[in-house]
DNA sequence: CTCCAGGTACTAA
DNA sequence: TTAGTACCTGGA
């Protein structure tokens, strides 16, 4: 295993949080799936962790990127810290990062988490992975990859449908082929950001809120938070923001008051929000 | 059995 | 442009 000096990684809310669908936590150690290889990643002590690719052990320039390595984690942490809710989450969950996902899988997981819940969506990305992924064996697990996005465009929309993604399936498909597409047509993604999104949105099945998580979370669009229900409740119940604003204004909102970082802000307060809203809801029950 | 899910497309005012 | 509704399916 390869060690990396991180002080306190939140390896729980950073691949569990709902930027990913691809984590699982087995015996203590994180693995990921991508459409070519798995991920491993264990914390060691507050101060290190434990990673290793598969196959090609130590691909280091895919854990440096996928994590956003290289970016000043303390210069941001330290920019975005506006008023007491955000110090409160980051205190209360922290170390999150934002993840810079393989942009392909990102579109398609995004997708299939269309009006369902995480669960769900974990589930579906799993099902799909089993009957359509490729299998790699680790640590003598069996673990199958995200499908490639060939094998998915090839498939009829029944077949996915027969894999679990219900009213999903013909968005999937149109998006798997679509993608292929994009391959050969020299779209920049990683350049302006009304432009990206705009490209995003001519996908049948992204709208508003896919579209910012994937410009969020793989496209690394770093001014964008995604607007789902619980960025919605955030910024009502905390930032007292009116309920009746359209989607663009709120994102707008969350631009203009956390700016060059708010993606990570939001993902901070989701995350403590997410987590201090259910343990609510179970007082209740 | 009913209800709903980290949305989106479609339709009608 | 804005509001209302159906949508697959599994889990609560």
């Amino acid at each position: 295993m390869n060690t990396l000096e991180l002080k306190n990684f939140n390896l729980e809310g950073t691949l569990l949080g709902g930027q990913a669908f691809n984590w699982d936590l087995i015996d203590g150690i994180y693995y990921g799936f991508t459409q070519d290889k798995i991920i491993k990643i264990k914390s060691i002590d507050g101060n290190s962790v434990e990673w290793q690719t598969y196959p090609g052990q130590n691909d280091f320039e895919f854990i440096n990127r996928y994590f956003g390595l290289s970016e000043n984690y303390d210069d941001v942490l330290f920019k975005i810290q506006k008023d007491q809710h955000i110090k409160f989450a980051i205190e209360k969950y922290p170390a999150i990062r934002i993840l810079n996902q393989d942009f392909e899988q990102t579109l398609l997981s995004f997708i299939l988490s269309s009006h369902k819940s995480i669960k769900g969506v974990r589930k579906l990305v799993r099902d799909l992975s089993k009957k359509y992924g490729e299998k790699i064996r680790v640590d003598d697990i069996e673990f199958s990859l995200f499908p490639k996005t060939e094998v998915l465009a090839a498939l009829l929309e029944q077949d996915l449908r027969n894999a679990g993604a219900g009213f999903r399936a013909k968005y999937l498909k149109s998006a798997a082929e679509r993608l292929l597409e994009l391959r050969n047509d020299g779209i920049d993604f990683y350049s302006e950001e009304d432009f990206v999104r705009e490209e995003l949105l001519k996908f049948i099945g992204i709208g508003d809120k896919i579209a910012d998580c994937i410009m969020t979370f793989s496209l690394q669009f770093k001014t964008v938070t995604p607007l789902d229900i619980w960025g919605k409740r955030v910024l009502i119940d905390l930032y007292n923001v009116n309920p009746k604003l359209k989607y663009a204004e709120m994102r707008d909102w969350y631009k203009n008051y956390f700016g060059e970082n708010t993606s990570i802000a939001g993902q901070f307060l989701f995350e403590y929000y997410r987590k201090e809203y259910s343990k609510l809801n179970a007082d209740k029950a």
